[in-house]
DNA sequence: GGTATATTTCAAAAGGTGTCGAATAATCGA
DNA sequence: TCGATTATTCGACACCTTTTGAAATATACC
Protein backbone atom coordinates (compact mmCIF):
# COMPACT_ATOMS: atom_id res chain seq x y z
CA UNK A 1 0.00 0.00 0.00
CA UNK A 2 2.62 2.78 0.71
CA UNK A 3 4.23 1.88 -2.59
CA UNK A 4 1.53 1.98 -4.48
CA UNK A 5 0.99 5.71 -2.67
CA UNK A 6 4.52 6.70 -2.95
CA UNK A 7 4.14 7.91 -6.44
CA UNK A 8 2.58 11.48 -6.13
CA UNK A 9 0.28 10.36 -9.49
CA UNK A 10 -0.85 7.86 -7.45
CA UNK A 11 -1.12 9.65 -4.42
CA UNK A 12 -3.01 12.32 -6.50
CA UNK A 13 -5.30 9.88 -7.85
CA UNK A 14 -6.27 8.34 -4.27
CA UNK A 15 -7.04 11.67 -2.93
CA UNK A 16 -9.03 13.05 -5.81
CA UNK A 17 -11.17 9.48 -5.57
CA UNK A 18 -11.57 10.32 -2.39
CA UNK A 19 -13.08 14.01 -2.87
CA UNK A 20 -14.97 13.29 -5.19
CA UNK A 21 -16.52 10.41 -4.26
CA UNK A 22 -17.12 8.59 -0.74
CA UNK A 23 -15.33 5.42 -0.42
CA UNK A 24 -17.14 2.44 -1.81
CA UNK A 25 -19.50 5.15 -3.87
CA UNK A 26 -18.45 5.20 -7.84
CA UNK A 27 -16.87 8.29 -9.01
CA UNK A 28 -20.14 8.60 -11.67
CA UNK A 29 -21.77 9.86 -8.51
CA UNK A 30 -21.87 13.34 -9.86
CA UNK A 31 -21.87 12.93 -13.87
CA UNK A 32 -22.09 16.90 -14.04
CA UNK A 33 -18.42 16.86 -12.13
CA UNK A 34 -16.85 13.97 -12.77
CA UNK A 35 -18.13 11.90 -16.07
CA UNK A 36 -14.76 10.01 -17.07
CA UNK A 37 -12.68 8.52 -14.22
CA UNK A 38 -9.40 7.22 -16.05
CA UNK A 39 -9.56 9.16 -18.91
CA UNK A 40 -10.51 12.39 -16.91
CA UNK A 41 -7.24 11.18 -14.42
CA UNK A 42 -5.36 11.13 -17.23
CA UNK A 43 -6.01 14.99 -17.98
CA UNK A 44 -6.06 16.57 -15.00
CA UNK A 45 -2.64 15.15 -13.87
CA UNK A 46 -1.42 15.74 -17.87
CA UNK A 47 -0.47 12.05 -18.86
CA UNK A 48 -1.30 9.85 -21.25
CA UNK A 49 -4.44 7.09 -20.63
CA UNK A 50 -1.58 4.38 -20.80
CA UNK A 51 0.64 5.85 -18.30
CA UNK A 52 -3.20 6.64 -15.91
CA UNK A 53 -3.99 2.81 -16.61
CA UNK A 54 -0.84 1.65 -15.07
CA UNK A 55 -1.26 3.81 -11.94
CA UNK A 56 -4.61 2.60 -11.64
CA UNK A 57 -3.33 -0.98 -11.65
CA UNK A 58 -1.15 -0.26 -8.99
CA UNK A 59 -3.60 1.04 -6.76
CA UNK A 60 -5.86 -1.26 -7.22
CA UNK A 61 -3.34 -4.83 -6.66
CA UNK A 62 -2.66 -2.42 -3.40
CA UNK A 63 -6.39 -2.98 -2.67
CA UNK A 64 -6.68 0.79 -2.48
CA UNK A 65 -9.21 1.42 -4.81
CA UNK A 66 -12.00 -0.99 -6.46
CA UNK A 67 -12.56 -0.49 -10.44
CA UNK A 68 -16.22 -1.27 -12.30
CA UNK A 69 -17.03 -1.07 -15.97
CA UNK A 70 -19.72 0.63 -16.98
CA UNK A 71 -20.52 1.07 -20.44
CA UNK A 72 -17.11 2.00 -22.66
CA UNK A 73 -15.83 3.73 -19.07
CA UNK A 74 -13.95 2.63 -16.39
CA UNK A 75 -15.28 3.94 -12.69
CA UNK A 76 -12.78 4.10 -9.49
CA UNK A 77 -13.84 4.04 -6.04
CA UNK A 78 -11.78 4.18 -3.17
CA UNK A 79 -11.74 0.76 -1.16
CA UNK A 80 -13.55 2.01 2.13
CA UNK A 81 -12.04 -1.52 3.83
CA UNK A 82 -8.41 -0.71 2.92
CA UNK A 83 -8.95 2.88 3.97
CA UNK A 84 -10.52 2.24 7.41
CA UNK A 85 -7.28 -0.68 7.80
CA UNK A 86 -5.00 2.42 7.42
CA UNK A 87 -6.85 4.84 9.64
CA UNK A 88 -6.80 2.43 12.15
CA UNK A 89 -3.06 0.77 11.65
CA UNK A 90 -1.91 4.67 12.31
CA UNK A 91 -4.34 5.17 15.57
CA UNK A 92 -2.97 2.35 16.82
CA UNK A 93 0.58 2.81 16.63
CA UNK A 94 -0.01 6.57 17.12
CA UNK A 95 -1.55 5.10 20.65
CA UNK A 96 1.27 2.28 21.51
CA UNK A 97 3.68 4.96 21.41
CA UNK A 98 1.72 7.11 23.47
CA UNK A 99 1.39 4.92 26.24
CA UNK A 100 4.93 4.38 26.23
CA UNK A 101 6.44 7.67 25.45
CA UNK A 102 6.22 10.48 28.64
CA UNK B 1 6.93 10.15 3.82
CA UNK B 2 5.35 6.79 1.73
CA UNK B 3 7.91 6.67 -0.23
CA UNK B 4 10.10 6.01 2.38
CA UNK B 5 7.78 3.39 4.18
CA UNK B 6 7.04 1.86 1.03
CA UNK B 7 10.22 -0.07 1.29
CA UNK B 8 10.21 -3.85 3.17
CA UNK B 9 13.38 -3.20 5.03
CA UNK B 10 12.19 1.01 5.85
CA UNK B 11 8.72 -0.38 7.09
CA UNK B 12 10.40 -3.17 9.13
CA UNK B 13 12.70 -0.57 10.89
CA UNK B 14 9.95 1.56 11.49
CA UNK B 15 8.11 -0.96 12.83
CA UNK B 16 10.52 -2.32 15.05
CA UNK B 17 11.57 0.93 16.13
CA UNK B 18 7.62 1.81 17.63
CA UNK B 19 7.78 -1.66 19.46
CA UNK B 20 11.19 -1.39 21.45
CA UNK B 21 10.28 2.03 22.10
CA UNK B 22 8.08 4.47 22.01
CA UNK B 23 7.73 7.45 20.09
CA UNK B 24 10.04 10.56 21.13
CA UNK B 25 11.86 7.76 23.14
CA UNK B 26 15.43 6.93 22.30
CA UNK B 27 15.92 3.16 21.57
CA UNK B 28 17.93 2.68 24.00
CA UNK B 29 15.10 3.07 26.41
CA UNK B 30 15.76 -0.71 27.30
CA UNK B 31 19.64 -1.08 27.55
CA UNK B 32 19.31 -4.84 28.23
CA UNK B 33 17.12 -5.58 25.33
CA UNK B 34 18.01 -3.04 22.43
CA UNK B 35 21.38 -1.84 23.14
CA UNK B 36 22.75 -0.64 19.23
CA UNK B 37 20.57 0.64 16.93
CA UNK B 38 21.78 1.14 13.08
CA UNK B 39 23.95 -2.07 14.19
CA UNK B 40 21.45 -4.21 15.53
CA UNK B 41 19.07 -3.25 13.40
CA UNK B 42 21.24 -4.40 10.24
CA UNK B 43 22.21 -8.03 12.10
CA UNK B 44 18.29 -7.98 12.40
CA UNK B 45 17.32 -7.31 8.63
CA UNK B 46 20.49 -9.36 7.25
CA UNK B 47 22.04 -6.27 5.47
CA UNK B 48 25.42 -4.43 6.06
CA UNK B 49 25.36 -1.17 7.81
CA UNK B 50 25.78 0.86 4.91
CA UNK B 51 22.40 -0.27 3.33
CA UNK B 52 21.29 0.52 7.00
CA UNK B 53 22.29 4.04 7.25
CA UNK B 54 21.00 4.64 3.75
CA UNK B 55 17.60 3.73 4.80
CA UNK B 56 17.80 5.57 8.21
CA UNK B 57 18.65 8.47 5.94
CA UNK B 58 15.45 7.93 4.20
CA UNK B 59 13.32 7.64 7.18
CA UNK B 60 15.35 10.36 8.73
CA UNK B 61 14.42 12.76 5.60
CA UNK B 62 10.71 11.85 5.41
CA UNK B 63 10.71 13.14 8.74
CA UNK B 64 9.55 9.53 10.50
CA UNK B 65 12.22 9.22 12.98
CA UNK B 66 14.90 11.34 14.51
CA UNK B 67 18.41 9.92 15.46
CA UNK B 68 20.76 10.81 18.03
CA UNK B 69 24.46 10.14 18.96
CA UNK B 70 24.95 8.91 22.00
CA UNK B 71 29.10 7.80 22.19
CA UNK B 72 30.02 5.82 19.09
CA UNK B 73 26.14 4.77 18.83
CA UNK B 74 23.35 6.37 16.67
CA UNK B 75 19.93 5.79 18.39
CA UNK B 76 16.60 5.80 16.54
CA UNK B 77 13.41 7.17 17.52
CA UNK B 78 10.10 7.42 15.53
CA UNK B 79 9.25 11.61 15.66
CA UNK B 80 6.12 11.69 17.88
CA UNK B 81 4.85 14.10 15.90
CA UNK B 82 5.02 12.64 12.25
CA UNK B 83 3.34 9.56 13.63
CA UNK B 84 0.48 11.55 14.49
CA UNK B 85 -0.06 13.49 11.33
CA UNK B 86 0.02 10.48 9.56
CA UNK B 87 -3.29 9.21 11.96
CA UNK B 88 -4.63 12.67 11.92
CA UNK B 89 -4.43 12.31 7.69
CA UNK B 90 -6.18 9.08 7.77
CA UNK B 91 -8.56 8.88 10.42
CA UNK B 92 -9.93 12.76 8.08
CA UNK B 93 -9.97 10.88 5.29
CA UNK B 94 -11.86 7.96 6.41
CA UNK B 95 -14.63 10.04 8.28
CA UNK B 96 -14.43 12.59 5.19
CA UNK B 97 -16.07 9.32 3.14
CA UNK B 98 -18.07 7.89 5.71
CA UNK B 99 -19.88 11.06 5.09
CA UNK B 100 -20.46 10.11 1.68
CA UNK B 101 -21.36 6.56 1.30
CA UNK B 102 -24.36 4.96 2.51
C1' DG C 1 -20.40 -5.59 -39.89
C1' DG C 2 -18.13 -0.96 -39.46
C1' DT C 3 -16.74 3.11 -36.98
C1' DA C 4 -15.85 5.93 -32.89
C1' DT C 5 -14.67 6.17 -28.02
C1' DA C 6 -12.39 4.37 -23.82
C1' DT C 7 -9.09 1.59 -21.83
C1' DT C 8 -5.45 -1.91 -21.66
C1' DT C 9 -1.32 -4.35 -23.16
C1' DC C 10 3.21 -4.37 -24.99
C1' DA C 11 8.01 -2.99 -25.94
C1' DA C 12 11.46 0.25 -25.14
C1' DA C 13 13.97 4.30 -23.26
C1' DA C 14 15.26 6.98 -19.28
C1' DG C 15 15.89 7.53 -14.73
C1' DG C 16 15.59 5.97 -9.88
C1' DT C 17 16.38 2.50 -6.03
C1' DG C 18 18.63 -1.05 -3.20
C1' DT C 19 22.66 -3.24 -2.27
C1' DC C 20 27.35 -4.03 -1.36
C1' DG C 21 32.48 -3.29 -0.46
C1' DA C 22 36.11 -0.13 0.37
C1' DA C 23 37.40 4.03 2.26
C1' DT C 24 36.48 7.61 5.66
C1' DA C 25 34.93 9.80 10.01
C1' DA C 26 33.67 9.77 14.95
C1' DT C 27 34.11 7.90 19.47
C1' DC C 28 35.96 5.31 23.39
C1' DG C 29 39.52 2.95 26.15
C1' DA C 30 44.26 2.02 27.09
C1' DT D 1 48.44 8.72 20.19
C1' DC D 2 47.01 4.02 18.78
C1' DG D 3 43.69 0.46 18.05
C1' DA D 4 38.97 -1.15 18.25
C1' DT D 5 34.16 -0.22 17.47
C1' DT D 6 30.41 2.09 15.18
C1' DA D 7 28.39 4.49 11.59
C1' DT D 8 28.58 7.26 7.10
C1' DT D 9 30.02 8.35 2.39
C1' DC D 10 31.24 7.01 -2.14
C1' DG D 11 31.38 4.33 -6.45
C1' DA D 12 29.57 0.67 -8.86
C1' DC D 13 26.25 -2.64 -10.38
C1' DA D 14 21.81 -4.96 -10.94
C1' DC D 15 17.18 -4.33 -10.81
C1' DC D 16 12.83 -1.83 -10.69
C1' DT D 17 9.76 2.23 -12.04
C1' DT D 18 7.86 5.60 -14.71
C1' DT D 19 6.62 7.02 -18.98
C1' DT D 20 5.36 6.96 -23.73
C1' DG D 21 3.48 5.53 -28.47
C1' DA D 22 1.62 1.93 -31.09
C1' DA D 23 -1.24 -1.86 -31.28
C1' DA D 24 -4.91 -4.50 -29.28
C1' DT D 25 -9.24 -5.05 -26.73
C1' DA D 26 -13.94 -3.71 -25.12
C1' DT D 27 -18.06 -1.26 -25.67
C1' DA D 28 -21.66 1.65 -27.92
C1' DC D 29 -24.03 3.33 -31.85
C1' DC D 30 -25.31 3.21 -36.68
Amino acid sequence: MFKALSNPHRLNIFMRLISCCGAGTGCGVDPEKMKTCVGQLGQDLGIVPSTVSHHIKELKQASLIDIERDGQKIFCRVDPATLKALSSFFVELHESTENNSG
